[in-house]
Parts: C-alpha cells; sequence; structure tokens
DNA sequence: TTATTTGGTTTATATTGTAAACTTGTTTAT
DNA sequence: ATAAACAAGTTTACAATATAAACCAAATAA
C-alpha cells in the first residue's frame, strides 16, 4: 500500500541538500548553508550522514586562505532521491 | 527557499494514517493497521499524537462486544495535510 | 477451565535531530 | 604586535522521536 520512505532522505534538512544537490552539479557548505537556513552544526552532521551512505562526496579544499568543502550527489544519490520522491507519491498522490 | 515541513506530518506512519483518513471518511483502529502494516503499539502512540495536535478525532465505541476505536481527520487536519504535500513541493518539485 | 485471539495501551530503548560550545585559522582594528 | 572579531566547520550534549516489546482486559475457542 505504501511505499517505504528511505530514512535518510526522509530528514528536512538533508532532503532540502540532496534537492540543492540534484539540481546542480557542485554546492560548497556555505552556499548549502545559505539555501537551507540550516545551523552550521546541524549541517555538518546532516553531510556526513549523506556522505556515509555515498549519496553525496564531500571534498575539502582551500579557496584561497581560507577552507572550502564542495558537495556533489552521487549517482547513488540522485537515483535514491528519485525512488524516495517516486515513494512519496504513495502518500500524497501525485 | 525551502518551506518548513510540519513534524508533526513529516513522519512515515502518521502521513500513511493521514493519507488514509484524508481520503475517506472515517476508518477504524484494524483498518488503519492494516492499510499501514503499522504496529498497534506503533499506531497508538501516533493516533495520540495526531488527535493531540486536532488532526483527527477518535472514538471509541463498540461493535457488538468488541472494542472499535472510529478514527477521522478533522479540517485542521486535512488543511495540515494539504500544506504539507504544498510544502514538500518547494524540496522535490511537482 | 484454560488457552488463544482481539483490540488495543504503556513503557523502555534505540535512533535522530539539533543547537551550543568548541576549534582552527584569518582578517581587521588598535 | 596584539587583541578582538570573523569564517568555516566539527564535536558533543541534550531533547525529541520512533518503534517494538511487554502488558492488559475482554471475548472466543478448545
Amino acid at each position: 500500500m505504501f511505499d517505504k520512505l528511505d530514512p535518510l532522505l526522509h530528514s528536512e534538512l538533508r532532503l532540502a541538500v540532496m534537492s540543492v544537490l540534484v539540481g546542480t552539479d557542485e554546492a560548497d557548505f556555505v552556499y548549502l548553508r545559505q539555501q537551507t537556513g540550516a545551523t552550521a552544526g546541524n549541517l555538518s552532521v546532516q553531510l556526513d550522514k549523506l556522505a556515509a551512505a555515498g549519496y553525496i562526496t564531500v571534498e575539502k579544499g582551500f579557496q584561497g586562505k581560507k577552507p572550502r568543502t564542495t558537495c556533489r550527489a552521487t549517482d547513488t544519490g540522485r537515483n535514491a532521491f528519485a525512488a524516495y520522491v517516486e515513494a512519496l507519491r504513495s502518500y500524497i498522490g501525485q
């Protein structure tokens, strides 16, 4: 009847992050923070979880002297996002 | 950017329950259990939360000698469900 | 009469989500 | 040069959630 909702994506902040990332090639920590309005701590934790699941990659580098953390959605992550959206239909219709 | 998701509805089981209830006039405990596949304990707890928020009404009665718990979505609940679906769009598009 | 089933509720626990506090390093005043 | 403020995150502690196991009362079956 109702499809199972991927618990990793069924989280407001992680879903927002994935939503940004599937719509773009890459996004850095600061940008994700702006787009989602999340606190840095929360964002950091949730990015770790998405990365641990292989849904995103996280690269730490520098832009000049400032640290810069760049995130991208993996194919796995994009597929999981699509599957989540599909599963939601069973709850909310189209 | 991203709309806030009502935490009461952003729960797999509560969303499933509301999904059933908005599509029908009333549904009893046993039926909700069948439709959602939830354990009785979990369903009981989540129904309490939805009732406490005024999203549903819960009536306990008897059908012959067996207890029967009947649930209905309130207008508040129906509006909240519609708002939740609308808010989700900001995360998943149409 | 003693199990078993039905229709739940309560409670204990594990998992999550979240912000506050902290760290490391940089820029800006003084 | 030194201190204060800022930027970019991370760690950690706590509160809130979700969930199933355990429980209960009444009815039915053996």
